[in-house]
DNA sequence: CCAGCCGCTACTGTTTCTGTAGCATTTATC
DNA sequence: GATAAATGCTACAGAAACAGTAGCGGCTGG
């Protein structure tokens, strides 16, 4: 598969602009959660791995290459770690966690009920 | 498939964790990008479809129905659009349009140095 | 020499996604 | 009341992505 670098194609938008290539590299299967888990420290391949409930090591190897090419990530003798374009992305997502809970309780509470927006 | 809700077991995931859950959803194609383009604005079917490249109906159908049953979507005469809660989860993405293109210039300007973060 | 960790790669079978066609229903127009 | 246009889907077949397990070659320490 190609990089998903900026100007590439991405898979649904024929325009090449950063925030659907973007999308569409966040929208493969375990990225978001390699990002996730990276951001809590560098770790081993098999160390990663496990961390991602034992995802395939061909899809691992494949989303990190993905990743480096993304200058995401990088690898160094420590291991696979966030690169520092990496760490603000992951940022951004830093208050999905309380966010999360919040929906969690939210769906408990009133399952049925649902506000729209504006 | 089964719903994606805190509590289910995820994808990748054994502890029904909410970050777990909400990474394991997000992670699914198209989804994401579903999500930013009703930030946009409440759309039909077939509008939300075009605005999203053209997507398979099939999947469009799937993807809504597990956001609907996630309690970010709602469907009412006007078309789908942002619930109250997926309003809030797509703020939290708000600022990637800006970060995505900084990204794409850094990726640009600099192809071979990358800070590795910490 | 052997054990243990490292980063992968190969292979097979299943699941998911893509792309096109078209249906059933409602709303508006003549 | 026939016609047209929009709605929200569903069916189906082929292609692509993913999952799960096994194992390789390289390096380190005992």
């Amino acid at each position: 598969m190609a990089a998903k670098r900026p100007g590439t194609k991405a898979r649904g938008s024929s325009t090449g602009r950063p925030i659907m290539v973007l999308l569409d590299l966040l929208g493969e299967r375990w990225t978001l959660r390699i990002l996730w888990e990276l951001a809590a420290g560098r770790a081993s391949f098999r160390e990663l791995r496990e961390r991602c409930d034992a995802v395939s090591p061909t899809l691992l190897n494949r989303r990190l290459r993905s990743l480096r090419e993304a200058r995401l990530i990088d690898h160094a003798g420590d291991g696979y770690g966030l690169t520092e374009k990496g760490a603000e992305l992951a940022a951004e997502f830093a208050n999905l966690d309380r966010w999360a809970k919040d929906w969690a309780a939210s769906l408990v509470t009133s399952p049925e009920r649902q506000k729209r927006h504006g």
